[in-house]
RNA sequence: GUCCCCAUCGUCUAGCCCGGCCUAGGACACCGGCCUUUCACGCCGGCGACGGGGGUUCAAAUCCCCCUGGGGACGCCA
């Protein structure tokens, strides 16, 4: 059996988005599952709309969902003088035609089909005119039959099939003599060897006029395999109005790759019951088999809980490292970075991405809580006054200054006071965090030290009203 | 409009190919309870689906047909 070889193949026109990337993830994972090859292919033929900053965009994003490749990436842009052979050895064979229809006639035609109600297909006027018209612009366009049918079977939807009188005569080389997606793509595959085309569910119609250039070019077909698209809540195709469509917009908003990959392999995908995988359980499971036919809607939600997951159980040194980043794109800086990794198992379990955590965790790297309002005017009242006495008092005497040691002292307190754990601790809370949620007092005091918990009481203390 | 594809809880899905084990399983979300120094986590429980109609069969979520609904494509974009 010949070795598999799959592409990716984005169009640089802008980031990577959650479609492009389940793709990706698609290809990805057949490749490692099959030892294959992952090839990326930079589809730059519409020169005036790609852009290498887009290009760098998409690679980021690659990189950071785990997303290596074995070549490229190759950029069709550099290819032209190979199409151009190949539209000249169809041109010769009489597989294809020069067309002098305007687009303005075009436009036309195509506007009065609709109207009519018929299929708005190119009415094939330059077909038989064989003569090159000196001087005067043209497209090249592919001859396909006008009989019969081609017909494939989709590894993932099953067998697919289009009489060939539906298909068009396409434009495979523009005015301007570059080469256009459907041709480029088939010249491509077959001359990088492509053993299977796996990509989104909006190809399948351009399959069968594939097909059919694969056979004008003498080529061996590919397997295909469509992957269903991916729909907004409202079940239209997801696109910016549903939320965040970029790859690395999640990453900004605190979200793991694991976590993004995980949620995306699932959407679509299954192996029986199993919700969590690692990489590398994917790279040993995954089969193009085992993928939905049907649609699926993008649920935030789910990935949100992903993300936690992976939060509560990730290494803490390196989440400590990503949470850092987010500390300080908040303009936050991290002194002890040391001490991240100990921040991290104190938020773990409250937070579902980095973003969440590096703004409750925020309280320790400034010089001074952010008071909330309803928070001190419950608990920083003059009624406490006492109890923030006594709080202070039997905290200078913590020593060490540690876990069970606080806890010791506030028992002390609740002892001498009368009053209750939760009475004790909220009071605690808002002057050392300024709000009413955090983890543990127990827990925070500590990290935070004696001398800048003693500090922010002190402060608490002058708020009073 | 024409063509192609799809159709199990609100959502992602298992089951469908090789009909009976399905009074349809899991997950997210939601609701209730427990735990608790706040908020979470966690644990326990609950709500909740085979789009409709015809067949085939002793038996259909599973096979066939129609309808309906949804998505996609119809560019000198990819």
């Amino acid at each position: 059996m010949s070795k598999v070889r799959v592409r990716f193949a984005p169009s640089p026109t802008g980031y990577l988005h959650i479609g492009g990337a389940r793709t990706a993830l698609f290809n990805f994972l057949f490749a490692r599952r099959h030892q294959g090859a992952f090839i990326l292919r930079i589809e730059d033929t519409d020169t005036v709309r790609s852009t290498q900053k887009s290009v760098e965009e998409i690679l980021n994003a690659m990189r950071w969902l785990g997303l290596s490749w074995d070549e490229g990436p190759y950029y069709q842009s550099e290819r032209f003088s190979l199409y151009q052979e190949k539209v000249q050895q169809l041109l010769r064979e009489g597989k294809a035609y020069r067309c002098y229809c305007t687009s303005a006639e075009l436009d036309q035609k195509r506007e009065q089909a609709m109207a009519e109600g018929r299929k708005p297909k190119y009415d094939g006027t330059c077909r038989q005119c064989g003569e090159h018209i000196e001087g005067k612009p043209f497209v090249v366009r592919f001859r396909s039959p006008d009989s019969g049918a081609t017909t494939f079977n989709d590894l993932i939807k099953g067998p697919i099939s289009v009489q060939n009188d539906e298909l068009d005569d396409i434009i495979i080389q523009r005015t301007d003599g570059t080469p256009t997606y459907n041709f480029v793509v088939v010249v491509d595959d077959v001359e990088m060897g492509i053993t299977h085309v796996i990509r989104g569910d909006d190809h399948v119609n351009n399959t069968p006029r594939q097909i059919l250039m694969y056979q004008a070019l003498g080529a061996p077909l590919p397997s295909f395999a469509h992957v269903p698209m991916i729909l907004g809540a409202d079940k239209t195709r997801l696109s910016k109005r549903h939320g965040a469509t970029s790859v690395m917009s999640y990453e900004e908003m605190g979200y793991l790759p694991e976590a993004l990959v995980n949620y995306l392999v699932r959407l679509g995908w299954s192996c029986g019951d199993q919700e969590i995988f690692s990489m590398e359980e994917l790279i040993a499971k995954f089969s193009l088999e085992n993928v939905g036919r049907s649609a699926g809607v993008f649920n935030p939600e789910k990935l949100l809980w992903l993300n936690s997951h992976y939060i509560k159980s990730g290494d803490p040194q390196r989440l400590g490292r990503l949470l850092q980043r987010h500390l300080e794109r908040m303009g936050l800086s991290v002194p002890r970075p040391e001490n991240l990794p100990a921040v991290v198992a104190l938020f773990r379990e409250r937070d579902k991405t980095l973003e969440e955590m590096a703004k409750s965790a925020a309280f320790l790297f400034r010089d001074k809580p952010e008071m909330e309002e309803a928070a001190e005017k419950k608990f920083l009242t003059e009624a406490n006054r006492g109890l923030f006495e006594t709080i202070i008092h039997y905290l200078e005497g913590c020593e060490p200054f540690t876990h069970d040691a606080v806890e010791q002292c506030v028992e002390k307190i609740m002892a001498e006071t009368g009053l209750k754990m939760g009475k004790v601790a909220q009071p605690i809370r808002v002057a050392i965090t300024g709000g009413t949620v955090s983890p543990s007092v127990f827990e925070i005091l500590p990290i935070l030290g004696r001398e800048e918990t003693l500090k922010r009481l002190q402060s608490a203390l002058a708020l009073l009203k």
